[in-house]
DNA sequence: CAATGCAGGTAAACC
DNA sequence: TGGTTTACCTGCATT
């Protein structure tokens, strides 16, 4: 059956608007938060944001934050060194030492003398599509998984997709694609992205309420 | 207690 | 040259 409209696909959308139904207060209020952190100018928070997306991949989000949060308070953030850094990733993210080199990396990157500059940098890049890749080109460790998901983080991401194992799982179950592709490379990412779009204007859910929506129906929360 | 599943993927080598 | 395979790497919960 090439029919988008078929029963399976129909329970899963009834199933997705009740449960957006339930969150939707807690869907928005997220949304915000992030959207505060790009309109405030917060470049902290930004960098943050952006060590924070280095360190999710394969590992757990609430663990990946809390490492964040204690290389702030320990200074790593700013003057760590890679094994300092790896020796607080070392129980908190998988592929520690790796995602400790490209952590010190990016910040040489995103930083001039002490301050920050990510959305100066970010802005010369005009909208979040140019931005995304941009920094897929530009940071290490970073592909359009993790950028959409860093500029969804600080209010960017409204017509970004977050294409993750789980996001692309509900995809195949929705009918939006047929299966999950062996490989993702940038131009089946945006090819699925488009789809994705494709059917939230279809829907009354917004793209960026549908990804976290997917998330809390996988999670059973909506965190980062 | 051993085996298995899961954790918001990416880069580089390979053919 | 674009898709596929491999390296990165560990702790924790479940079976």
């Amino acid at each position: 059956m090439v029919n988008a409209l078929s029963q399976e696909h129909e329970n899963t959308l009834a199933q997705i608007m009740e449960l957006h139904n339930d969150i939707e207060q807690g869907i928005a209020s997220r949304l915000s938060e992030f959207e505060a952190v790009w309109s405030s100018g917060d470049q902290e928070r930004m960098y943050q944001e952006l060590v924070f997306c280095l360190l999710t991949p394969q590992s757990k989000a609430r663990s990946c934050w809390g490492a964040v949060e204690k290389m702030e308070c320990d200074g790593l953030l700013h003057d760590g060194t890679a094994e300092e850094i790896e020796v607080c990733l070392r129980t908190r993210s998988r592929f520690h030492r790796t995602k400790a080199k490209r952590v010190v990396k990016v910040r040489e990157q995103f930083k001039d003398g002490g301050e920050h500059r990510i959305k100066a940098l970010l802005e010369k890049h005009g909208d979040p599509v140019a931005m995304r890749d941009w920094l897929v080109g530009e940071v290490n460790g970073m592909g359009y998984k993790e950028a959409s998901h860093f500029l969804r983080n600080i209010g960017l991401g409204r017509d970004l997709a977050i294409l993750d194992r789980h996001i692309l799982k509900n995809l195949v179950l929705l009918g939006v694609i047929d299966e999950i592709p062996k490989s993702m490379s940038p131009k089946r990412y945006l090819e699925i992205e488009a789809r994705m779009k494709e059917f939230a204007d279809g829907v009354p859910i917004r793209m960026d309420h549908l990804d976290l929506v997917l998330w809390y129906k996988q999670a059973g929360e909506v965190f980062k």
